[in-house]
DNA sequence: TTGAAAAATACAAACGTGTGCAAAGATAAT
DNA sequence: ATTATCTTTGCACACGTTTGTATTTTTCAA
């Protein structure tokens, strides 16, 4: 193990001064043709490795780019940090990913590591514990260009990337109720996020509509998951009312309702019908099919990253609010 | 948005030197215990963030460790990833997350980055593309920690966790024999990789150990998708002699196969048996339930992040060879 | 009250890079 | 040959921290 080799070691070797290897690597103009060559040579052969730590400490350039996600294992966040990873990299940039475990406190220390180590941007879905936007008030003072994503702060002024909940949520509701559903139950995340908050209410604004009583949104605080979707599934139905229908804000909780539900002889959708939000890798081979809300993943990573660079590179402000929004879709299967 | 605190701008507020600022943060015993309490107070109350960038260019600590994996979007890697953060939350390090895209070109870009920003250290399972370990090579030149999980380099001396592939591929095929299959195929992934060539070798000797005539590994080169499990089993399908069994490599692939074998009206396990490689989220739900090899995730990440640990403690020196195999399980369905 | 020891603080140099400015060297025009 | 212009290189400082050493201040004992 050698020690890296320097600017000033090449310098040393070369007998020119440092900030002419500086120039030359660099590509500065004002630096002889001859001499660049000699130092990008003698950079390549040894191995020379810019050590970004000195670069960004003058106050130079940074292409890193932060990427805070509640869950990585999920695949609407999966997906998401994919896309960003692909349309970064053809950019020039390099995103790093971080993950908040749904845990304020854990995003809170990753906004710290991220301004401490002079990020250039970030990209943010919040967790659901997050109830305090100082964190992200904090980056914003500090001048990072911030972007929310899906789950977003309502409260800080920047650009944010939303889907069309309410709307999509209410579509589907509707769609339950033309269907003959009329027992329609909502299962869903802490209505602290916007996210499933405008579910809610596009949901309970379409029961009122058609002036329905059964009206059940059903609140997950815990981590969704396959079990907790058994669980309340379970709970719910060994009430007096049944519902005929969910709509669900999570395939892990979907699946832990389809597998109760055959555990109860529940047939779908002439018992059930469901609805949920998020498609599994195998829906296709899945009986019946499940009708499912596709969330744009590919467009939603595009629009965010696209923002970001332009806040990157001054063009648009920071402390600047544009709201972005997305279209959900219903993706009709057999489930209902 | 104000210019960011830094240690000299608190000493000059406070009339002491920068040094003894830098010492209170840090809690050095030689500063009193009321100028301590003095400059912390300020320091808080002006939401003072330590430039890390000084920090590390001075040679003094680095807690960011970096994780390159081919696929975020990857259930075996996200579950990975997502564990591997938790680890790491919980001894006070931050993980950076990097996507290769099973490109090597990539591969190399994100390890320059990683020497360039002096991470202090580096967890990989390197992308399909990778036939060079160069890029590794300088890592361990520069003195950066480095641990392989899954698929590794074979010509790279450090610490690498391996899963049993050959050994657990070797009885998946014999299990398929022993319940009657005798046309079993395998689909896996390139051979320069050693978790796919692992696998087949298993494959292949268990065959010819029973002596058996119908060999087909079948090396999918491109990436794994359900589009070209379909493709794939498709083409394999209409050769004159069929496979009645398949070990498949990716859940991918198998979800492809699954959805080209019921169009075909092809019965599972009676016309054809299947053993894939990962489980699906919604595994239960499927009928016929798939047999599948399970890969301990957790404990990968866990016995990873400890070898990396040490190597950061310099517990274990860079360059040493440590080889740790964990045991995958197959979880036996109804699949045949 | 003096002196020595201990405690607290100040000083200075270093990490590796980039850049404005000055200086030197080369080229061209008169 | 002389001056003016352009090209190329060198110099010095700055970025924010940490740390060994020197210096000052405080403490305490004789």
């Amino acid at each position: 193990m050698k020690k890296r080799i320097t600017i000033k070691d090449i310098a040393k070797v070369l007998n020119v001064h440092h900030s002419t290897v500086s120039r030359a690597l660099r590509n500065d103009p004002r630096v002889n043709a001859k001499t660049r060559d000699t130092v990008l040579a003698y950079a390549r052969e040894h191995e020379y490795q810019t050590n970004m730590n000195a670069v960004q400490l003058r106050g130079t350039s940074n292409n890193a780019i932060a990427l805070i996600v509640p869950n990585i294992n999920h695949s609407f966040f999966a997906d998401i940090i994919s896309q960003l990873t692909n349309l970064a990299y053809n950019k020039g940039y390099v995103i790093s990913v971080f993950q908040s475990n749904e845990k304020y406190q854990q995003e809170k220390e990753i906004v710290n590591t991220i301004i401490q180590h002079n990020f250039a941007g970030v990209i943010v879905s919040i967790a659901k514990d997050t109830i305090n936007s100082d964190h992200f008030a904090l980056l914003k003072k500090f001048g990072i260009p911030l972007v929310f994503f899906d789950r977003v702060c309502e409260d800080i002024f920047t650009p944010k990337v939303k889907v069309n909940n309410y709307e999509i949520t209410a579509n589907a509701t509707e769609y339950l109720i033309k269907k003959g559903y009329s027992n329609i139950a909502h299962f869903t995340g802490t209505t602290s996020i916007n996210v499933f908050r405008e579910r809610q209410n596009g949901y309970v604004d379409i029961l009122q509509k058609y002036g329905m009583e059964y009206v059940q949104p059903i609140v997950i605080e815990e981590d969704f998951s396959v079990e907790i979707g058994k669980i309340i599934f379970s709970r719910l139905w060994n009430f007096s009312v049944k519902p005929d229908a969910i709509i669900s804000s999570s395939v892990h909780v979907s699946t832990g309702i389809l597998l109760e539900a055959r555990k109860y002889g529940i047939k779908i959708p002439e018992d059930l019908g469901l609805i949920t939000f998020g498609s599994l890798l195998s829906s296709e081979i899945i009986e019946p099919q499940i009708t499912y809300i596709e969330q744009p993943e590919l467009e939603i990573a595009a629009i965010a990253f696209d923002l970001l660079e332009k806040m990157i590179k001054k063009e648009i402000q920071i402390g600047e609010l544009i709201e972005r929004q997305v279209q959900a879709e219903i993706i009709f299967k057999k489930s209902c």
